[in-house]
DNA sequence: TTGCATGCATTAGAGCTCTAACATATCTTC
DNA sequence: GAAGATATGTTAGAGCTCTAATGCATGCAA
């Protein structure tokens, strides 16, 4: 005896689109052989140079030790940098790679392949409503907690 | 030079809503004692029991391996057991043990707290809105793989 | 100056997720 | 009956994710 029916259950369906863009953009991130944690991370490295994981982080939204896996894996691969800070020694600037660089602008391409078809599902006026919608999602659920 | 801010991509407003959702549902199952993955797979062996694993793995929308790792996880907590097929020598049938079921219970109420909240959040308009548009969503980015 | 608060980085441990590959069993087709 | 197709289950390996705990450095306040 189950309380509530799952396509009742807006969560459902909001995994389910969650699903279906994660697959689409791992296949577009192929050629780029980067996973979509580590273009997100390559992404804003590439417009804030230098910023610490833990800023990373929290524009990425995720916990430090869960950046720190990825970068490990960005930095192994050459993809990063990190260098000790001048006056704060315990932090560490993360910075591109020239192979960093190309790697995230050939993600990039395809990231944005996958976003321009999805915005082009919808009218202008439902993109809005979609944001509008997911945004109270969010809202209610972050409150909910 | 990135070719689409954040803001606009629609891809980054269903992340932020799901994992809004994952946070919620997360801490209201923290009582049973039980992942979201677990949650689901409880959820549904409860209303299709002796189900394979593989069934069950796209009920839950996971990889046969993936389901494979949550139920490992199930059956050494006691929650579930697995016995081979009458026929099909090769399947393994799962069903809730006693502790499973009255975990599930406890887990549904908080999951269905979540999903109450949320739903009351939307008029009934909006709701078959968002479900609309999200499922169109899904559909695009299936295509497109 | 000493102590505390804040923030960054890291490790440990548990769990989920995928792809790839392989083994096994059943069913269908020739 | 034998071969291939179909479906299940499993292992291996890589990677992401979280919470909890620890160490270190900086800056502020008593």
């Amino acid at each position: 005896m189950t309380s509530m029916p799952p396509g009742e259950r807006i969560g459902s369906h909001v995994k389910r689109a969650e699903q279906a863009l994660l697959a689409a953009k791992n296949a577009a991130l192929k050629p780029a052989a980067v996973t979509v944690p580590q273009y997100a991370a390559l992404l804003w490295l590439s417009e804030k140079p230098g910023i610490s994981a833990a800023a990373l982080a929290r524009l990425c939204g995720v916990t430090p030790p869960t950046m720190n896996t990825v970068l490990k894996n960005l930095q192994e691969r050459g993809l990063i940098e990190r260098t000790p800070h001048e006056w704060h020694r315990n932090v560490l600037e993360t910075r591109l790679t020239e192979e960093g660089r190309a790697a995230m602008e050939l993600a990039d391409a395809g990231a944005v392949r996958v976003e321009r078809a999805l915005a082009a599902a919808f009218s202008a006026q439902e993109r809005e409503q979609l944001i509008g919608l997911l945004g109270r999602c969010a809202e209610v659920l972050d409150a909910q907690r």
